[in-house]
DNA sequence: GTCCTCCATGATATAACATAACATTTGTGC
DNA sequence: GCACAAATGTTATGTTATATCATGGAGGAC
């Protein structure tokens, strides 16, 4: 990601935080620009090295518990396929996302689902069932992948 | 579930290996009959010790492989959000699974989700994106927990 | 100001999930 | 019998995630 968006979204972050009495902490943001920057997916024990290479501590509970609040706040997303994590592409918004996975250069691209998610919430009613967050991966080819193949 | 339906199941397994050249060993019949009878989520470790209790070999790699099997020929499904499995409810039959998992109970339901399914390629070929699997699983209470709580 | 509480971080250990790699067995076609 | 493929046996290790308890630091009550 650009550098001049990444800052943007770093301050989206840092005013929600703000404003909701959140504590946007040098680590949390510092996994947060990571994600943002690598703009792809990154498991937390790659996390965990980008960090100590900017002075971090680099025991496992410090890249978790960085990413269970960017998560929880909606600044980042964790991609269930891949046991990794993805910076938010609309962070501040409310948003239903779906996930497109490349199987062939890991690019993860981050869509609005808004329609599936209704889908998937009217299945579950019908099966009696309370929806509160709805995962969607999808997996497959991107676009300049399927062209090479 | 029931241990009639359970036997169908296994039976449409049977036939559906038969047809297509495939070996269904005991390990594998073992295993699937399993994920039918306990009729939830367990993951490969849970599995691994039922297959001991049955005079399975009990190493990692005899679960994993046996799950993959399954889960390749549409006998079984993976839950990402809990690395764990489930028997399928509609074995031999091409469909769009949607997950429905209660965080109360851990209970996994799986519905038909063809339309959510649909939505989510539609979104993905505008992405410039070719599905080839669509993993759909929603989080949240199950109408008996919603209803205690 | 000091004490208390809350939240975040530091640190150690271990749990839980998954696969690599190679040996052995078993069934099938020739 | 022998060659081959598929499945299983076996050992070891890699990867992901969390439990637990100690320490530190900011802000409020008094």
């Amino acid at each position: 990601m650009l550098d001049v968006t990444v800052g943007k979204s770093i301050k989206v972050a840092e005013k929600y935080c703000k404003e909701n009495d959140l504590n946007f902490t040098p680590v949390r943001r510092k996994v947060l620009e990571i994600l943002l920057k690598k703009n792809k997916a990154l498991g937390a024990y790659e996390i965990l090295d980008l960090l100590r290479e900017s002075g971090f501590k680099n025991q496992p509970p410090v890249a978790y518990r960085a990413l269970d609040f960017l998560v929880k706040n909606g600044f980042a997303h964790k991609i269930e396929q891949l046991n990794s994590f993805v910076g938010c592409m609309h962070p501040g918004k409310d948003h239903s996302p779906a996930f497109m996975i490349c199987r062939n250069c890991d690019f993860v691209s981050e869509e609005e689902a808004i329609n599936s998610s209704f889908s998937v919430s009217k299945i579950a009613s019908k099966a009696g069932f309370k929806v509160e967050k709805a995962v969607i991966e999808a997996q497959g080819l991107c676009h300049s992948c399927a062209s090479v193949a």
